[in-house]
DNA sequence: CCTTGGAATGAATGGTTATTCATTCCTGAT
DNA sequence: ATCAGGAATGAATAACCATTCATTCCAAGG
């Protein structure tokens, strides 16, 4: 981690070293939530301390008591960007212009749920952290509601239309929705837990086959 | 909760009162473990301190450490426990001779997956505390996984008696049994984390219409 | 009734952690 | 080049918590 300053000059333009850095607020407090992120992954949130974050973002103690005002603070403000990275995300793809056919517009939401992106490790883990702990934290509760009640809306919307192009008949669309939401939280937590038993590639079969199953001219 | 003692007997034979009591090795472990899961379900395994425990199951601060060795111990065996009850009342029903018509077992399933017993917040709240744990921690990954593969190898078993029995074509056990199992887990989140938006009639009818398309002939 | 093994107690201990704040020293404005 | 504002630091503090163990006292056997 020593990094080249080697001999001589001792003023390079480059933002490393050691010497200390001001930077604009917002930056600094999304430092320290990436930060979190990754101490939430690699240690669990009952182990995080605030010496790991603040260490984990290379700078001092104190740091993180002065953008945002306690521990508490800084643990809230991180699920909610969790929280609202996933969401804006799935709605990007739902409400998507960007993708007439609604056929692949289903299979880019797949692939942005049960991806790269959302599936690592690192996000799963904070995710279901903070779910464990939503049972006894009305706060966490409410952040994770407001969002999920706008995309659980959303993908209603978006099942309703492909109900309608298919002319499908027997299904609801809340249901359904409902159902698949669950299918997919279920899948991240067989990825996160057992890894060895469902792989990423047997989870977007699994997803599949399900929408495959509601939609039979949609999928395939 | 001061029960009545009432006047003049000092010695009744009830097991309440302030009095020291010694009782077996076993009961006590069980007593501990029972306060620890009311506790987490109460204030998050994170929050979780050893006096609250040993408070809740109305003893001495150090008794948690005298008959585990550590806090780390308790959860653990805690942690255990949750997931036998759980694994063990499924497997009973799927193996169950007790139910010899395939159409009742499945029903019996759903009841035990989604009633009471189960989806009761303090068992939730556990299951989801650790399972929010599990990324940092292997031990946690390997008592989950060890009592899941079981479950999910009868559950499988279970599915292809019934695509057998009803001689469903395009199905694929294994990948049905993953789906349904990751689908009930992906409700109990919903009911534990939106209980508003996710009521437990709504997560029976989801999963009621999950195996009713997989299993027309069987579910209805 | 007396004795004794060991279950249960709870005050004391030592280690850990969130938070504070006096000090340092960048950085942009003049 | 100088200066003021305030961002960043990190040592100090006070609170908290798991664990220990000397002491207490229940209950079973004699």
């Amino acid at each position: 981690m020593t990094d080249a300053s080697g001999t001589a000059g001792d003023t390079p333009p480059d933002t490393n070293g050691k010497r200390r850095q001001i930077r604009p607020k917002a930056e600094r407090r999304q430092q320290l939530i990436d930060a979190t992120i990754r101490c939430i992954a690699q240690h669990g949130l009952s182990a995080v301390t605030m010496q790991m974050v603040t260490s984990e973002a290379g700078l001092s103690a104190g740091i993180a008591n002065l953008h945002f005002e306690s521990k508490e603070n800084l643990l809230r403000e991180t699920l909610r960007f969790v929280a609202q990275e996933y969401h804006d995300g799935q709605i990007d793809i739902m409400e998507g212009s960007s993708i007439p056919d609604l056929s692949e517009r289903l299979d880019a939401l797949l692939d942005f749920q049960l991806g790269r992106g959302v599936t690592q490790r690192q996000k799963m883990s904070v995710w279901f952290a903070y779910y464990g702990e939503a049972g006894a934290r009305p706060v966490y509760q409410k952040i994770v509601s407001t969002v999920d009640r706008l995309a659980a809306q959303k993908l209603e919307a978006f099942f309703a239309e492909i109900i309608s192009e298919g002319q499908y008949r027997d299904v609801d669309s809340r249901d359904l929705a409902t159902g698949y939401s669950a299918l997919i939280d279920g899948l991240h937590l067989g990825l996160l837990v057992t890894p060895r038993e469902l792989t990423k590639r047997r989870a977007r079969s699994v997803a599949r086959e399900f929408l495959r199953r509601a939609f039979p001219r949609h999928i395939r």
